[in-house]
DNA sequence: CTGAAAGCGCTAACAC
DNA sequence: GTGTTAGCGCTTTCAG
């Protein structure tokens, strides 16, 4: 070792070629310290004497500098960065919730990278390694992961998890969420309450809609308001105001008697609308519409949609906060956490 | 320097706490190759030779190692990151593309951070800095980037730039997009052609949204449909519904005789339909409404909204594939694009 | 409060 | 083809 290196002093010493970007060090030169007084002048500014932090922060001020956070993070171990996983990003009902997280994490210094797995679940196992590549300090999954090999490398990896829109028994990590067969129950007995006697349910082709329309369809049984059994039809997800149309078509044509109909979504709900008025059917009167997701708009078409409304900002801004508490150090007080929903009755019931 | 080596040589080494993590040095030691092979089999394996390539892989499988890109991307000076920034991303007309750009850069084994710039372009500032901090390989903008800081700064990095959902004489970089001033003229004439006489327009307060109407209001006056001057509402970006409602209420106080309306998106188009019907106007014999966006509701709800539409899904592709050229030194042939418009006539006119 | 040294985990550059 | 060496730009550790 000692050898070689009096053999490196001897040798002239190679250069990388494009090295010209502007670090640290230039900035330290500049204000007269070492780089190491510099970094703790940028990162923690109270570890250091008030005259220096004047002449580094000039020293940065003067040179434009921006801190590398690729090496930093290396050095740290700490990246700073967040990846959020979402099924698909068009029409998505995560969309608040991505919002809440990039706002809440960036107010921290936080940023976030973005995955979309797709509802089919295939690119799952490609995502995650790449997301795992980057060493984030925390990954948010909105919807579920079903890829077991995903999971086991997301928990082997180390890596503080968040999952959000579900409770499961057994989760990954940490998880923020609600429980879809208390939703879809909950949907049935405030229809019974409504005085409807024939339901039926339009869900897509999605596994938590499908675990609504379940509990749905079970709590309807038991309440013996389904005719039967519930009427279901299953239209492919993403859903669209189309399917929703269709839906109510083949719904009527199977059961004719059906005077409610819960919609796995929003735009299942305003094409079940859309359709009912042009065939001529009384909202709510002759028939109910229950959706999920209180989109924006739903409240302001006529008429307002009743519909199931989850807080995603709630479950955002949650999630961030918990991967940043696990980021620092710090103890998550509650980290499996039940956000609720509410049934936020309009017109169309 | 030789001096001190010696030193070191005599000295205990002290090691970094944590270092328990999977290193490429392990893949290699197991695989009976120097790191720097190990490395070539994974990123480049057509520069190995067949059975280094099958122990090296044979290494990674068994030890499920994920490489750091943290580390490659700095000894490398390549992220493999690209940033995308929107204004905001609830109820946006650039989710397709960020939809597109994730799927593309996904495909070729770049990630994409998402930033929020808001409307009012507070945090753009911030942001930037945010971004150029981690080195990425490339920044795509949807929408105007304001801060004349932020711009130089842009420029400084020397990071490659898409500009995009606009055409600029002036761009940063590269610029994928189309002209608003087109567009609005487009639509004036669209609406002359369809025998209406006195149009008017609702805009949301955002840069590029006025840009378009101010180009309808021109073409509309000098073709005399205006009826004198083209009535004009103002709503709040992000556009609703519900400014859609209140805007049709407006204009029909101020100018009772308009019989078109051109709103600067499909979400307010969507509410003076829904407002005309419930005040009882037909639309589209005694108003016709014209979107902007092609939202996929659009085209589902009744009647069928006649907008303009703007592909953004190859808005995304391309911006994403110019990135990537740049990133890998290619030179990207045509790097300011126009990709245009189209009016989609449906019924509401 | 400030600094010197030693890496973080990887790849570019240069040998052989 | 494969290996050696020297960083990429930062922060941790240890020492004053």
């Amino acid at each position: 070792m000692a050898e070689h290196d009096i053999d490196k002093a001897v040798a002239p010493k190679r250069r990388r070629s494009k090295g010209t970007s502007l670090t640290l060090r230039d900035v330290a030169r500049l204000a007269n310290v070492a780089p190491i007084t510099a970094s703790r002048a940028l990162n923690t500014p109270e570890a250091v004497s008030e005259e220096i932090l004047q002449r580094v922060r000039a020293a940065v001020e003067r040179t434009g500098y921006v801190p590398n956070l690729l090496a930093g993070g290396l050095a740290s171990r700490r990246s700073r960065l967040v990846a959020a996983v979402v099924p698909t990003i068009t029409g998505s009902v995560f969309l608040e919730t991505v919002q809440a997280l990039t706002d809440t994490l960036a107010a921290s210094g936080y940023q976030m990278m973005l995955g979309q797995a797709g509802y089919a679940g295939s690119r799952e196992d490609a995502l995650l390694e790449a997301i795992i590549a980057r060493r984030p300090d925390g990954v948010i999954l909105t919807g579920i992961m079903h890829s077991t090999l995903a999971r086991r490398r997301l928990v082997a990896s180390g890596i503080p998890v968040v999952e959000t829109w579900d409770l499961t028994p057994n989760p990954v990590d940490m998880l923020v969420g609600f429980s879809h067969e208390q939703l879809g129950a909950a949907v049935a007995h405030f229809l019974q309450r409504r005085g409807r006697r024939h339901v039926a349910s339009i869900t897509a082709d999605d596994e938590r809609a499908i675990r609504r329309h379940a509990a749905f369809a079970a709590a309807a049984e038991s309440l013996d308001i389904a005719g039967g059994a519930v009427a279901q039809h299953v239209v492919p997800a993403p859903s669209t105001v189309a399917s929703g149309r269709e839906g109510l078509r083949v719904l009527l044509a199977r059961a004719p008697g059906i005077d409610a109909i819960f919609c796995s979504s929003d735009m299942v709900a305003l094409g079940v609308l859309s359709e009912a008025q042009a065939l001529g059917i009384a909202v709510p009167e002759r028939l109910a519409i229950v959706g999920m997701g209180d989109l924006a708009l739903s409240r302001d078409l006529q008429p307002p949609l009743t519909t199931v409304r989850v807080d995603g900002t709630l479950i955002g801004d949650t999630a961030a906060r918990y991967i940043m508490q696990r980021a620092e150090g710090r103890a998550v007080e509650q980290p499996i956490r039940d956000v609720g929903f509410t049934i936020v009755e309009r017109r169309t019931t």
